[in-house]
DNA sequence: TAGTGAGATGTAAGCGCTTACATTAAATTT
DNA sequence: AAATTTAATGTAAGCGCTTACATCTCACTA
């Protein structure tokens, strides 16, 4: 039995059990933590004495004396986003494998609230932060570095940022669909996007749209871009705004699938025919991706990948303090029956 | 500026802070915690060094001091779910208008791990806890009630069991969906369920399911069963399964609604028409049902309003430890297209 | 103007744990 | 068997904060 009575009026603590098992309090604390640096019987007194009172250390208690809490934390923009909880869920696997917590927050993509979440976490004592994306305020990084808490930014790949990272190069991964795209004789492109401001992943995406459009020789004014939030009826709304403007796209290349997906819904909706009468793409190639119809032409991203990377970096980090090196995540292209010829 | 320098080699405390200020460290802890019995003129004095040093207090400190966290923990099965993600983010966010912290952890169905976190959440100091499911070892709610934590059950309504519950009737949501299947004229039923063991919303929604066969005359052996783990690609394999057994059903009624979709998809993959071949049915009605083709027939269950009610019956319970009643969540049948006459 | 009491601030004792250091016991050497 | 090393355990000082209680201020009252 892992829970069992005590007949105390409050909770057994460490003394507790100390003065059942007959021992000093720092002995039972090395039964705790370093079981091999105390003899067998005594060790068994302990034990036995911690079944018997049913004792669960104070966290709080062992995290201020020891300075140390196993415990790494994570700011996400979003749960609702299926990649950053897939991804986050590897990197949780993987950090459980060291015996670390995970602790997430979510910041609904707003710097001002992921700036008092890291300070929460700090407080809290986080022994290592994850971050998503690289734009923030710089006196940020300098707090984290004060405080001496290591951070891994994940979701974008930048050999030359200040602190390591691990992801994908969001640029060339959108112009690489873009250049598809393009080679398929698309002209009049559209893009339904995050707001690219202060979002680092966005903003490479849409200059790897342009990018891709100046090789061709095709002008800047050729794209139209909506901005959206994240959300099936969100893509959905944006595709409609899209279709107002005069020049109706022939291609709306999307942000992320699940924006994608929304999208094509609406145009279903609207008895436009995918991809006859338009064309879409998306972004991560989630499950949802391939069930879609028309199945979706999109970004692979290897989430769960990034995840265990981000999450070994990261333990590195906490317990070497050397610097870690960032890593490249390969994406590639899903061409699927959602983009067709233009 | 929040985020200020300092010139030590370490970072700062309470005590630096009543030392810059020249007030003592309990001054200083009033102004953190209840500023309005601290003159206005030492407040000033305080917060100035507070901002000065970039002091941050330790929260482990305070909560072993205070004995007290602010902080609320949830359990969830797992986060890849939107819908348990759903009911989190309101959860969450009632929680934040009272100034209390949630920590997630997710125990991927599985009751050991569930039961670790519980004890990991509580020796963390969490004030309360919100669990989903009512189906668990007992001692693990002696032990939560000895060691006086309140604790909400969610995603169930059970006014009769021994802790608040706020969620919904599964019996009879699911009763109700198959009493709609049955009238439609369809006899040959099977079910894409999640494993009933020791899920008590999955055993419901059969036990519903065979209630209304029962109802109906129809004998249970009618009804086909096909465990699945959570996903689309599991709701796809399970419909595989399920089109093996000698006597194909004319139905299918999926325990949530990414196994029907999954179960869709396998379906067109096939060859088989949905709903003319074969009907599917989801429960939970999240966005993807909507834009699933054809649309799904689900159960629609408002998660906001539960991951909400149970965030303020938590805090009650937190602040008052008087009892509270459990609250039923009123579901609804939402048919769409996947669902036709037998 | 001494007396009163409310309000502001200070003092110091913990909260439950870890860990450097001191002490004691056991194992090994000579 | 005494001397020396090594392993096991104990002692006690914090970790950074909160809070009961003591003390001090000062505007009022009588």
């Amino acid at each position: 039995m892992t829970i069992d009575d005590n007949n105390m009026g409050r909770t057994p603590t460490l003394a507790d059990v100390a003065g059942l098992a007959g021992v000093s309090t720092a002995t039972v604390s090395r039964c705790l933590n370093s079981p091999d640096r105390v003899v067998e019987r005594t060790r068994k007194k302990v034990e036995d004495a911690v079944l018997k009172l049913g004792y669960a250390p104070n966290f709080n208690a062992r995290a201020l004396a020891a300075k140390r809490t196993n415990t790494i934390g994570a700011i996400i923009p979003t749960m609702e986003n299926a990649i950053f909880a897939r991804g986050l869920q590897s990197f949780q696997e993987e950090l459980g494998c060291s015996g670390v917590t995970l602790l997430v927050a979510s910041s609904s993509y707003r710097a001002d609230l992921e700036e008092e979440q890291i300070r929460t976490l700090v407080s809290r004592g986080a022994d290592g932060i994850l971050l998503i994306g690289l734009h923030r305020d710089p006196k940020i990084y300098e707090f984290l570095k004060r405080q001496n808490v290591p951070v891994v930014v994940a979701w974008v790949f930048d050999p030359n940022a200040k602190v390591p990272t691990v992801g994908f190069d969001n640029f060339s991964a959108m112009k690489a669909l873009a250049d598809r795209v393009i080679s398929m004789g698309h002209r009049r492109l559209s893009t339904i996007t995050a707001s690219p401001q202060g979002n680092d992943r966005a903003s490479e995406r849409l200059r790897g749209i342009y990018a891709s459009m100046m090789e061709a020789g095709i002008p800047k004014t050729e794209l139209s871009i909506v901005e959206a939030e994240y959300g099936i009826d969100e893509g959905g709304a944006a595709l409609e705004q899209l279709l107002c403007k005069t020049i109706r796209p022939s291609v709306v290349m999307c942000g992320n699938d699940v924006l994608a997906v929304g999208a094509i819904a609406k145009a279903k909706e609207l008895g436009l025919c995918v991809p006859d009468d338009i064309s879409v793409t998306g972004f991560d190639d989630i499950e949802i991706a391939k069930i879609s119809s028309p199945a979706l032409t999109t970004v692979h991203v290897p989430h769960r990948r990034m995840g265990k990377e981000a999450a070994k970096m990261l333990i590195n980090l906490v317990n070497a303090a050397k610097n870690q090196n960032s890593i490249l995540i390969e994406t590639s292209l899903v061409v699927r029956a959602s983009l067709s010829s233009a």
